[in-house]
DNA sequence: ATCGTTGCAAAATTTTTGCAATTAG
DNA sequence: CTAATTGCAAAAATTTTGCAACGAT
């Protein structure tokens, strides 16, 4: 369903970038991942846990724009605070749309479904010659626990 | 079909909240470029612009909270950069929905009608507990422009 | 007279950049 | 070897905060 640290490896290989230690966590904490919406913060930290290491945020910067100029990653802020960033959907296999319901109280993010939206999407785009990479979609509101403050 | 500055005056004064040069201009300028995603420096200069002055940054973010905690506002980060605000649509006379075609080549940002999509989100905010705010919605890719480059 | 608001300056946060040293291919 | 990548440190960009003076009600 998402695309996994291999395919991430072998795409940046393709296009002449190099592999190191930094960069293969990148990708593997990414293909993990997928379910949660890293920030670069955080995605630095999981990295260094997993090479004991001494990776710098600027690395992390560096691999999440060369992901990024792929195609293989977008990233997007939801409100207040750090972007994050998450792997590309694969359009082969899954739609390009992610849905979150954002909580203004709490910042809380809830994935939701609605893959009936994204055809419409994908009509909307090609009406504005618009070559679409994802789809990012934000209801901003309060969640239940918040609402009731 | 927009918040007018009156109602965003009206309600920051109902609220206990005080009416300054500063805010003033600011729910003005705001009411005049709804069509606009104004980030907080171009907000900046166009109250200064209009009030002849020396109104500073921390204003404007303090009056963009304040409008923001009244539900007047809401800001998003699209991409890189500064975040952007906008008036809440007016619930009663509109529809809830902002959609934005984002370019990641320019960054240049293409509102769209979709009204259609907006029944559904509701629902799908009504099925999560979610009391909607505004809906964002970034159809992240590339406009013609930087798709041939 | 109260208490919210402002300007200013300083700090906090997130992200970007320059550069010499390192390392992948 | 060659050129991409790294760590480090410094800078840039955006937003937040503390505080004394000011101003709206």
């Amino acid at each position: 369903m998402h695309i996994e640290a291999d395919e991430l490896i072998g795409a940046l290989r393709r296009s002449g970038l190099r592999i190191t230690k930094a960069r293969r966590a990148v990708c593997e904490v990414l293909a993990e991942s997928h379910l949660d919406h890293l920030t670069a913060a955080a995605l630095l930290q999981r990295v260094n846990e997993r090479v004991g290491g001494n990776v710098v945020a600027s690395t992390i910067y560096r691999s999440i724009d060369a992901l990024e100029e792929q195609g293989l990653l977008h990233h997007i802020h939801l409100g207040h605070g750090p972007g994050v960033v998450h792997l590309s959907d694969d359009p082969l296999r899954d739609h390009l749309a992610h849905h979150h319901l954002v909580c203004e109280g709490c910042g809380r993010t809830v994935d939701v479904e609605m893959a009936a939206v994204v055809e419409a999407m994908g009509e909307l785009a090609q009406e504005h010659d618009f070559s679409m990479k994802s789809v990012h979609f934000a209801l901003v509101g309060l969640c239940l626990d918040c609402a009731s403050l």
